[in-house]
RNA sequence: GGUCGGAUGGCCGAGCGGCUAGGCACAGGUCUGCAAAACCUUUUACACCGGUUCGAAUCCGGUUCCGACCUCCA
């Protein structure tokens, strides 16, 4: 095992990551709400964390990668008269909301198979542990941290803090929270004794479709539970590692944490990871502002704010090229800077089984390695891990050039550490998109036809042939070693 | 209003007491019939005002602006 550091929301610092079970790791990764397209802010923190896992294994770790599906439960509006997202949804669109949930849960896996995000070991979905959730709050009604009103469950938050210590996770301190939201308590009659109680069950009215029995009544399960049950039932009640968006800190993680110690004693993790947002003009995408790209008009351009579309190799290049804890900003042009970044790259290794190999070397690519390594253990250090990989690149340029040498011990280790680390770890891809054959074949027709040309210096028909390419959008670029193209 | 975080060159984005981040763009060069592409080289910076220090983008205090959370959110 190497020396991984992590920085710990818990305790607001970069500290040593040791398992709680030598070689093995549970992780929880809070997952998507189904109840739309996948959009730009679904796709960082699988990629972040999908990173973090394949640094694990590669470190020798057993990682058990938990990432739920919530199908039910979240509410719209206030919790009083909110109705359940998903059930809105389905009367707009006259479906089941178990169907919404299936074409949202597929759509989301679509977009992540896309972008190489490795499946979790274990992806529940929260209608099917109900009964677990229940269990969980009964818990919490036996530890006399929760009450029931009118067919509901509430989290008695005041309760708990005498004992306890609410606010672990995000700072907050609980009279400041009550006395910060005296002024919205007026908004609305509210059956929590506290603002800050939380639901753990919310009675459903009859025209609710989902919902199911309780020992309470009919209803659904609350805004937080169900990730305490999962992660509890496929991790223990404490594991290593739980991540998440930092909007989720507070309250969803805070209320977790809640939930898990009134019901198991026990702070559920061990670590807090919190991916930072993304955002265009500097404000976060959220629905209610209503700025979401969705995943695919990244892919095929059809947004206003893009001209074209890019791939998903490119925008995980383009997640991983900002440290996970800072904001991202998106646009344009910061995603055309990383196609034409990582495309340098790729070229690069392409040429890299055409170097002949010196005898002697004058770089040293074992340093490399050492940084990049460094890098990753160095609570996920991805842009410099990926600075690195265009030092590998100049070696490479250079070498064809032949103003670097590199032996054969080096062009292993190069093209190790592109294995390893680039596609393992980082997980990007070196493939640039194949043309179908035939195509192959006739832009190799064309392409002799116009050598053929130049070579009789007929300089109008070669650039005729490249001309009239263009503009059907194919570019043709001449080189020492021949004419390649491209499509755009 | 409360809590927390941030302000780095034209843009994105690392660094967080001394040592080049990196990418994109721009510029110069190589190659080329020309062009494009590719490759090489390379300029510009740490919001503002004080302080600590031999030395600060990096630490401390203040100022200004921005953002996140406090309500569904990834």
């Amino acid at each position: 095992m190497k020396d991984l550091r992590l920085y710990n929301t818990l305790n607001r610092r970069i500290e040593d990551f040791t398992s709680i079970v030598p070689q093995k790791v549970g992780m929880y990764i809070c997952g998507p709400t189904v109840y739309g397209p996948p959009h730009l802010g679904h796709v960082r923190g699988p990629i972040v964390f999908d990173v973090f896992r394949r640094l694990l294994m590669q470190q020798g770790y057993q990682v058990r990668f938990v990432r739920n599906i919530t199908d039910v439960g979240h509410l719209v509006g206030d919790a009083d008269e909110g109705e359940d997202k998903l059930q809105k949804q389905a009367r707009l669109e006259q479906i089941e909301p178990m169907e919404v949930a299936q074409t949202y849960t597929d759509a989301y896996n679509w977009a992540m198979d896309a972008l190489n995000v490795l499946r979790p070991s274990i992806e529940p979905k929260a209608s099917g542990h109900i009964i677990e959730q229940i269990e969980m709050i009964q818990s919490i009604i036996d530890a006399n941290l929760a009450y029931q009103v009118n067919g509901s469950v509430y989290f008695d938050v005041e309760a708990y803090q005498k004992e306890h210590h609410y606010g672990t996770l995000s700072g907050r301190v609980l009279d400041d929270l009550i006395a910060g939201s005296a002024s919205r308590e007026l908004e609305g009659q509210s059956e929590k004794r506290s603002a800050h109680d939380f639901a753990l069950w919310k009675h459903a009215l009859p025209e609710h479709i989902m919902q199911w029995s309780s020992p309470w009544g009919k209803g659904f399960p609350g805004w937080h539970i169900e990730c305490s049950a999962m992660s509890a039932k496929y991790l223990g009640l404490e594991f290593d590692i739980h991540g998440g968006g930092m909007d989720l800190l507070f309250p969803h993680h805070e209320c977790e944490i809640a939930q898990s110690t009134a019901a198991h004693k026990h702070n559920p993790a061990r670590y807090w990871m919190h991916h930072n947002m993304i955002t265009i003009n500097g404000q976060k995408m959220a629905k209610s502002l209503n700025n979401g790209i969705q995943v695919s008009a990244l892919f095929n351009g059809d947004h206003h704010l893009l001209s074209r579309g890019f791939g998903p190799n490119t925008l995980r290049f383009f997640v991983l090229q900002a440290h996970y804890r800072s904001t991202l900003d998106f646009s344009e042009v910061a995603l055309e800077g990383s196609e034409k970044g990582l495309k340098r790259l790729l070229e690069s290794f392409k040429k890299l089984e055409s170097i002949v190999p010196e005898k002697e070397s004058n770089v040293d690519i074992e340093a490399v390695e050492k940084a990049i390594d460094a890098a990753l253990s160095d609570d996920l250090n991805t842009p410099i891990a990926i600075a690195q990989f265009f030092e590998l690149a100049k070696f490479i340029n250079l070498a064809i050039d032949k103003k670097a040498a590199l032996n054969v011990q080096d062009l292993e280790k190069i093209s190790n550490l592109i294995t390893v680390y680039f596609q393992g770890i980082l997980g990007l891809q070196t493939e640039v998109e194949a043309h179908s054959d035939i195509l192959d074949e006739v832009m190799d027709i064309l392409i002799t036809l116009r050598s053929e040309a130049k070579t009789d210096k007929n300089y109008a028909l070669s650039d005729a042939i490249r001309n009239r390419l263009k503009e059907k959008g194919v570019e043709l670029m001449d080189s020492k070693e021949g004419t390649t193209w491209k499509h755009n």
